[in-house]
Formats: C-alpha cells, sequence, structure tokens
RNA sequence: GGCGACAUAGCCAAGUGGUAAGGCAGAGGACUGCAAAUCCUUUAUUCCCCGGUUCAAAUCCGGGUGUCGCCUCCA
C-alpha cells in the first residue's frame, strides 16, 4: 500500500513517489509577519505539520521549509503604524509566531527563511528571467511577462484570457499584458531598500518563495503546500518564474487545504472576520482547537463555532482520558504479567487497529478517519481496564500504541508536574479520611477545591483517579 | 463570464459502485454515598431534488436547486 495524494494541479488523487528516493522536500508558505496570525491560517500549520509528521512516521526522510516574509507592503505600512522599523515587527511576530504555534503542538520546521536574508539570490533569478527574455525592466520596476511562460495558467486550470476576462483590477499601463506581475519593487522614499542592477527596491512577493524553496530543496519539491487563497496568483506565478528559469517541473505535487470558515464566510484579514490564536489560547485549550483542524478531511471547509470547539473539546476529553488511565493503571501493576486470558487477541486487535490507521492515513491523510480508529481502540481499552487482572503487556502496549500515534496527530505527549501532584496527593488522602467517616459534605468540598485548581477527581472501581483538565 | 468545492441523523463528520464509520448531544439501563468517568442498549429503510446507467448508486452520467470559494492582498 502506498500513500496517495491528492495534487491540485492534477485535481486528483495520484501515487506519493517522491523525486528521489526515501528523501522528501516539503515547502509551505508561510505567514507575513506584521501581526498575529489567525485561526485560519493556524488550520494550515496544523494540517501540514500533520501531514510532515506522518510522512516521517511512515519512514521519510522529510525536510520540511517555512519561510516568513518579512518584507512587503503590509510590513511596511505596520511598521510605520506603530512607529518601530520593519525589522522589529518582524522580529515582534516571528516571535509570537513560534509561542503560538507550540501551543498548538505544532513543530519548528526545519528550515524557517527569511526573505530579507535572500534578496542576493532573489534578484539572480530576476536576471536569469530576464536574460531569458521571460521579464523586463520599466524605469527600475521589473516584471515577469506571462505569455512568455507557456503553462501559465496550468495550475490554476485557466487559460491566460480567461484569467485577465474576470481581473477586477486596473490594469497598470505600463505592463506589457495584464497578467504580468511584479518580481522587483523600485523603491518609494522612505522604504526599505537593496541595492540591484534596477537600482534600489525590493522583491515582490511571488520571488521569495521561488527561491527560498529551491535554496533548501532543489529545484524540484516534492511537495509544495499552502492555504486555498494562494493557488491564484502566488503559487501560479511561483510555478511561472521556476519553471520558467530551471526548465525544470517545480513542484511534483501541490497541496491546499480547504478554508476554515466563520458564519459560512471564508476567515481572512481583509474580511476581517479573523480570531487570533493569541486571543482565543486565553479561553480554549489550542489542544482543542488542533483536534477540530483534524476531526474533518484537510480538504475540506471546515466552520468555526464556540459550539462546534465545544464538541471537539468532549470528544478529545474522551480520548485523553482513556490515554490518562492506561498510565494510572500500568503505575499501579505489579512488575510480572496478570493472568488475562485474551491478551493475545487484544495484542492482535492493536495491530489491526494500526493497519487500520495507516490504511486511512495513506489515502491522502485522512485524519478524521485516523481519530475513528483511536475511539475505537478506545472503547474497547476501556472495556479491557475493567478487567479484574489486567495484562501489564497489554496495557504498555496499548498505552504506547496511543502514544505512537499520537506523535503523528499531536496529542497524548506526558506532562509532568511533581509539585502539584504532592498537594493533590495530600488533599485526596484528607478527602478518603472524610469519605471513610461519610462526612460527604467535607469529601464534596474538597472534590470541588480540587475542580477550582482543575483537577478532576474520580471515584472508580479501580480507585481514585485524578487528571488535570 | 470562466474555473472549482460542498450538500450524509438534532449537531459535527468519514465513506466515490456492493447494501450507511466515528464523535458530540439526547433517551433508557449497569456501576456509584453523590458526582465524574466507563460500559451496554437506543437515535438515518437512507445520503438536497428529478431523471438515467447497472444485477446493485450516498457513490457513476445528465439536468436542477442551494451554499461557499478563486479569477485583487489573503493561509
Amino acid at each position: 500500500m502506498t500513500i496517495r495524494v491528492y495534487n491540485t494541479v492534477k485535481r486528483k488523487k495520484e501515487e506519493f513517489i517522491p523525486v528521489s528516493g526515501n528523501k522528501v522536500g516539503i515547502y509551505a508558505c508561510g505567514p507575513t509577519v506584521y501581526d498575529y496570525f489567525h485561526i485560519g491560517n493556524a488550520r494550515i500549520f496544523i494540517v501540514f505539520d500533520v501531514i510532515r509528521r506522518y510522512l516521517r512516521w511512515r519512514g521519510y526522510d522529510v525536510t520540511f521549509v517555512q519561510n516568513f516574509t518579512d518584507i512587503d507592503d503590509k510590513m511596511i505600512k505596520r511598521a510605520n503604524e506603530l512607529g518601530i522599523t520593519v525589522p522589529e515587527l518582524a522580529d515582534r511576530y516571528i516571535r509570537a509566531y513560534f509561542e503560538d504555534v507550540e501551543a498548538l503542538g505544532v513543530e519548528p520546521a526545519d528550515v524557517h527563511p527569511k526573505a530579507t536574508e535572500h534578496i542576493t539570490e532573489m534578484i539572480e533569478l530576476i536576471q536569469a528571467l530576464t536574460e531569458k527574455g521571460m521579464a523586463y525592466d520599466v524605469d527600475g520596476d521589473v516584471y515577469f511577462h506571462t505569455p512568455a511562460f507557456k503553462a501559465y495558467g496550468e495550475l490554476t486550470n485557466q487559460p491566460l484570457d480567461e484569467l485577465i476576462s474576470g481581473a477586477r483590477v486596473d490594469v497598470d499601463e505600463r505592463k506589457k499584458h495584464p497578467l504580468d506581475f511584479v518580481l522587483w519593487k523600485k523603491q518609494k522614499p522612505g522604504e526599505p531598500a537593496w541595492d540591484s542592477p534596477w537600482g534600489k527596491g525590493r522583491p515582490g512577493w511571488h520571488i521569495e518563495c521561488s527561491v527560498m524553496s529551491t535554496k533548501y530543496l532543489g529545484d524540484t519539491l516534492d511537495i509544495h503546500a499552502g492555504g486555498p487563497d494562494l493557488i491564484f496568483p502566488h503559487h501560479e506565478n511561483e510555478k511561472a518564474q521556476s519553471e520558467g528559469a530551471t526548465g525544470k517541473q517545480f513542484a511534483k505535487y501541490w497541496m491546499h487545504a480547504g478554508y476554515l470558515n466563520i458564519n459560512q464566510e471564508k476567515m481572512s484579514k481583509s474580511l476581517g472576520n479573523f480570531m487570533t490564536v493569541r486571543d482565543i489560547r486565553q479561553k480554549i485549550a489550542p489542544e482543542v482547537v488542533r483536534f477540530f483542524m483534524l476531526s474533518a478531511h484537510y480538504r475540506n471547509p471546515i466552520n468555526y463555532s464556540a459550539d462546534l470547539l465545544q464538541q471537539a473539546q468532549s470528544g478529545l476529553e474522551r480520548l485523553n482520558n482513556v490515554v490518562y488511565n492506561l498510565r494510572d493503571v500500568l503505575d499501579k501493576l505489579p512488575e510480572e504479567d496478570g493472568v488475562s486470558n485474551d491478551a493475545a487477541e487484544r495484542l492482535a486487535a492493536l495491530d489491526a487497529f494500526r493497519d487500520r490507521f495507516i490504511e486511512v492515513m495513506d489515502d491522502d491523510f485522512n485524519t478524521a478517519d485516523g481519530l475513528a480508529v483511536l475511539f475505537d481502540i478506545a472503547r474497547e481499552t476501556n472495556t479491557y481496564l475493567k478487567n479484574a487482572n489486567p495484562s501489564r503487556t497489554v496495557v504498555a502496549k496499548t498505552l504506547a500504541f496511543f502514544e505512537d500515534v499520537g506523535s503523528v496527530l499531536g496529542f497524548f505527549a506526558p506532562k509532568e508536574d511533581d509539585a502539584l501532584d504532592a498537594r493533590v496527593n495530600e488533599m485526596i488522602e484528607k478527602r478518603q479520611a472524610a469519605r471513610k467517616a461519610k462526612d460527604w459534605a467535607t469529601a464534596d468540598a474538597i472534590r470541588d477545591e480540587l475542580q477550582e485548581m482543575g483537577i478532576i477527581l474520580e471515584d472508580t472501581p479501580q480507585g481514585i483517579r485524578w487528571r488535570k483538565k
């Protein structure tokens, strides 16, 4: 069984075969660091974090590159508003990016290149395009000439003239073709600028990604990923620049996630209907946001609402509970193996679940189905844990299974907090004493107090258990 | 105008030819001092509508309806 991936450029699922053996290079367009990112952006980060983890888990040697756009119109405008320099602005929001993304369980990329650190390479690429007659200079601005690239429109699935007819923007008279786009922008007074053969200026948006992707991953990327609103013009333009310059295929697979909607409408900065991860983190565990994103297929649009997040939270709690219970039971189990007579059956079932997980994830990363597999194991595990004498091997292997699959989806990592543990244990002892004396009022008061501390206490047939909310 | 996506129970959602996964919420039961957690049972004769192909369709084809998106910066 091989992995199948939906390729935007082909508009269908294809077998995933990397360009070069076991190595997989993934480039994902990163944020423009002029503000906190919103939960629509977060979906992209989470989705491609899981895809990257999964490919690695399946044995591929993955290099994941995600850039920061740290120079463009929005950066300059925002820096001016805040009265700081563009690099200061970038620094502030790059730091915020890493904080928010860590909370969401997204691993840092292998390389996080910044646009401003690759100006030289961008100039070289623009020069190469100019020499090939695919780009032209008009008074310090350099444009890419779209008709010079025959396959222009392939990714968008639209011929050039159709793209023009729908255009909503006034055409710049200096351009040879309405869809020609800027590679190098002439400096305006007060703007940051770099020297170039065309005078002082700064790079256009699309050229950045062409340079930063191929610099770290080679001329042909295995996967180029990004948000769906980047397909046109950003990715179409990147493709034209890169393939125009190298004559080679730029990306073997183009992957795009679905939108995150709010009130049935795309969440976006320009519509102003966005919520940042920064804000939402105060109210809801970022882990729940992650679970919510993964509970639908990555290419389908999902609608965001407080109610849906609540549903996600309940679902995730169920899974977290079973993992918690496994750890708790394992702690208390004697070293020698229990005598559960269906141990062999349980271990075989675990293997079957693992196969199922791989099967659904191999099919274009179906995390919704992957989670369904976990819910099935959860039910069977909960039943098994009611066993008076569970096998230590079964419990340990089941826990290992959850942690292993969790390492792909980004859940179930153990958390340590010893100081709190001591305090909680003390309170539990007091409560047990009260219960023994049938002093239910005191017992319940202690339980309420723990609840305030974010600790949920349960009296199960197997004994007292507590967990952090 | 062109290109595209989506429509499955109260809600979320998987499933692309073989007779409707999973989760949340609800109901009943078991367990329990209570609560929580957990387990069992239960909730779609049916997958937006109308035609067609087929032994067989939620899945394929044609037509329609509705919602959303891209063709400007956006993930």
